[in-house]
DNA sequence: GAAATAGTGTCTTTAAGACAATATCAG
DNA sequence: CTGATATTGTCTTAAAGACACTATTTC
């Protein structure tokens, strides 16, 4: 078998060996979006969470979280893993949403990057930004609404205007797709605990959506893809609402 | 700087060297799609474009036109890299499907592919598909429909019943997106040469989704999204139809 | 009973599906 | 004029939007 080459040394491979082909590095990155109670306006709001670089390139900024794919490792997989190492956080189900391959993206090298979503209960977020201030969860910026002249979908904290790299694409393609999901089925992202009253749900769909359901058109839509479990009494002030989970054909249990 | 390690050595990954990194090989793999004037039965039906494979895994097998990426260079460009070369084809504008990662996926090592989707009208696959018989264009099978146990959404031909790797998923994943977008607008592909008629734009819409559309309905749908041209008169035999183009916001021009 | 929220009924508006009438050409 | 296709009108049906009414609890 041939020697390994060093990646960019001869562009034409020797059939049948494979490790003769230049190969990219490999990373992921991964925007977590999530619903917290109060976002800008004291209702609750999509936001995502960003992590401060101490890496390399733009260290000190913040950023999407993200690392480099190991050996034989999955994609959903790296991203959990840098979840779990970088920030504290156990995520659940990412989906991937595109690749970024342009050559110059990074400084340092050849790196071809897959973007990923993925939503997490604000509940499992907030031990991990507590305990660190690497860590920050910034309010989605409502359609084109952000301060002065910044670009990002993102209100980043500080006198940032931006993210680096690709990640003020990556968090547009992420809410394009949450809120894509949740005009279709009720809770996809699994945010709201189970079971729960159709408020509650409809508030959920109205943060990530970005502008309030129809209560009577909502409860419709939704309605079929629901199964029935009690009632609820103790708490609210009105009239109980009835209890509900989420159909079993429907998405991953949270 | 520290030597290029050969992959699979050290799954820590010095700090500030990428080359340090197990790097995955590369790939792409595109379904070419496109309608052809006779199906299976005597009316335009989608099919793909197969090529039957010389290399190592599988050679003599039909499958999907693929090939490893380059030194820096765009999928896209190796995409359409792969279909002039592999298959004396100008593509026009491949679109990103889903990243196939499964370490598992190929026999011959660390190979990670990225699935595409690129829509040809017909003309400019014949040429090719006159000249060689490593080429063919296989039907989509219409919905399940399929002989016999095969699992394929494609009819392979000879006595193969599925493709090999994943594509068969990436040739269903690629139709999906196809009708997902002739639904949504006039010939995103390019099918049709403009200006058209609104049955040749119907014709090719049937053929694409599958089954008939409404005429009354299609018009009023698509309407909006077109521009008058002229009028055609020779040739047909009831009264001369209207021509159109796609509307100037709409997709890439063929 | 008053306040608050849950759940339902129904009217209006809009869009799709279906069918058919009218328009305009070749022969 | 006949045959063929294009284009438009309209009736029916289904769904969404909007509004309001009734129901059931806490205080």
């Amino acid at each position: 078998m041939a020697l390994p080459r060093t990646p960019g040394s001869s562009p034409v491979p020797a059939p049948g060996d494979l490790l003769a082909h230049p190969r990219p590095s490999l990373a992921i990155d991964v925007a977590v979006l999530t619903v917290v109670p109060e976002g800008p306006d004291g209702a609750p709001a999509l936001a995502v969470l960003l992590l401060r670089r101490d890496a390399a390139p733009k260290a000190g900024a913040w950023g999407l979280p993200g690392s480099f794919v190991r050996e034989r490792e999955r994609l959903a997989g790296a991203v959990l893993r840098t979840l779990a190492d970088k920030c504290g956080i156990s995520g659940l189900a990412p989906r991937q949403l595109h690749v970024f391959d342009d050559p110059g993206r990074d400084d340092r090298g050849w790196v071809v990057s897959v973007a990923h979503v993925d939503v997490v209960p604000v509940e499992r977020l907030e031990p991990a930004l507590a305990a660190r201030d690497d860590l920050a969860l910034a309010p989605i910026a409502p359609r084109g609404t952000n301060g002065a002249g910044a670009t990002s979908p993102v209100d980043v904290p500080g006198r940032q205007t931006s993210l680096p790299f690709d990640h003020d694409e990556i968090v547009a393609l992420a809410v394009d797709d949450l809120r894509e999901r949740y005009r279709a089925a009720p809770d996809p992202g699994g945010l709201v605990r189970e079971p729960f009253t159709f408020l509650a749900l409809r508030r959920t769909h109205d943060a990530v959506i970005g502008e309030p359901q129809q209560k009577d058109t909502f409860r419709r839509q939704m309605l079929p893809l629901l199964v029935e479990d009690g009632e609820i009494a103790r708490g609210g002030v009105g009239r109980p609402a009835r209890l509900y989970r989420r159909a079993a054909d429907g998405p991953r249990v949270g």
